[in-house]
DNA sequence: CTATAATAGTACGATATCGTACTAAGAGAA
DNA sequence: TTCTCTTAGTACGATATCGTACTATTATAG
C-alpha cells in the first residue's frame, strides 16, 4: 500500500512548490492557470474553443470560463465567435499575451537555471518516462 | 531549459488527476487537505499547535485557521489552549477523526489496487528517491 | 523593569475552483 | 420537418486559498 501512496503525497508536494515558485515569478494576480492557458494556446494553437481547453486542461468548463475571462479583462487572449457553431467561440491570443507568455517562460528558466547543478538535465530525463507512464494510467483510470 | 520544464509539467497533471480520484473517493464535502491534516496528526502526532501545521503543510496559516475550521464543525478535531503558550492552540484528533482517516485509507487502498497491476511497487520505488531529491532542492530553494 | 520587536491566531476581503442549473444551438430519429 | 437529446457556454452559489491587517501574548534589548 504505502508505494503509491508515498509517491503522490511526494508528487503533490513538489507540485505545490514548484507552482510557489513559479508564481513568485509572475506579474501581480497573475497564477499559474494564466500562464498554462496562454502557454497551451502558443505551444498548441489558438483558435480552440474553451471546451477544448477545458478538457486538455481536466478542468470543469466553468473554471476555464473564468480563467479566460481574466485573460480576457487583461487583453492576454481575445474571444470571438466560432463561425462553425454559434453555441461556441474560439479563443486567439493576443500579441499582448504573447509578450506576457514569454516573459514568463525567460522568467520561469532563471528560476530553473541554478537547480541544473543539483539535478543534471540526464537525471530529469531518465525519470520522465516513469512519470509519463504513471500520469496515463492515472488517465486511463479516470473512464 | 525544457527538461525541468517537462517534468514540473508532468508532476502538475499527475498531482491534479490522483487528486481528484482520490477525493472522488472521499465523504460528500471533504477534500484532500481535510485528510491531510487528518493524516498528519496520527502519522507525526497530535497536539501540535495550527502554525507548526501550516509549517509542514507549506500553506499559509490563514489556509490552516480554516481547514481546521472545518474538521472542528465536523467533530473530526478538537481545538485546546497550550498550557505552554496562551497565544496559542493545540489540535487533537477525535476519535472520529480517526475513523475518517482510517476510512480514507481503506478507499485509497481500492484505488490504488488495480494500478499495481500495471506499474509495479518495485517501479515505484525506483522513482521516489529522486522526487524526494527533487522536492528537497525546491524546499531548498525557497530560501 | 520597561519598551520594542516578534509570534500565534483570527477577521476580512479578493480571487479561484467547482457543482448545479439554465439558455441557446446543433444533431439525430421518426 | 419536428421532437428529442446532446452540446457549448454562462449564471450563480458554496467552499477554498491566500494576502493584509489586526489583537493578544511572549521574547528581547536596554
Amino acid at each position: 500500500m504505502p508505494a503509491f501512496f508515498a509517491i503522490f503525497n511526494e508528487i503533490g508536494i513538489i507540485a505545490q512548490l514548484a507552482r510557489s515558485a513559479f508564481e513568485d515569478n509572475l506579474p501581480d494576480g497573475m497564477i499559474l492557470p494564466h500562464f498554462t492557458a496562454l502557454n497551451h494556446l502558443i505551444r498548441v494553437k489558438d483558435g480552440q474553443t474553451p471546451l477544448a481547453m477545458a478538457r486538455a486542461f481536466q478542468v470543469p468548463k466553468t473554471t476555464l470560463t473564468h480563467t479566460l475571462s481574466v485573460l480576457e479583462e487583461r487583453g492576454l487572449v481575445e474571444m470571438r465567435p466560432n463561425p462553425a457553431d454559434a453555441r461556441s467561440k474560439c479563443v486567439w491570443i493576443t500579441p499582448a499575451g504573447r509578450r506576457f507568455r514569454n516573459d514568463a517562460i525567460v522568467a520561469v528558466s532563471n528560476l530553473f537555471a541554478p537547480m541544473e547543478a543539483q539535478f543534471s538535465p540526464d537525471r530529469v530525463a531518465k525519470i520522465l518516462p516513469d512519470l509519463t507512464a504513471l500520469r496515463k494510467m492515472l488517465d486511463a483510470a479516470r473512464d
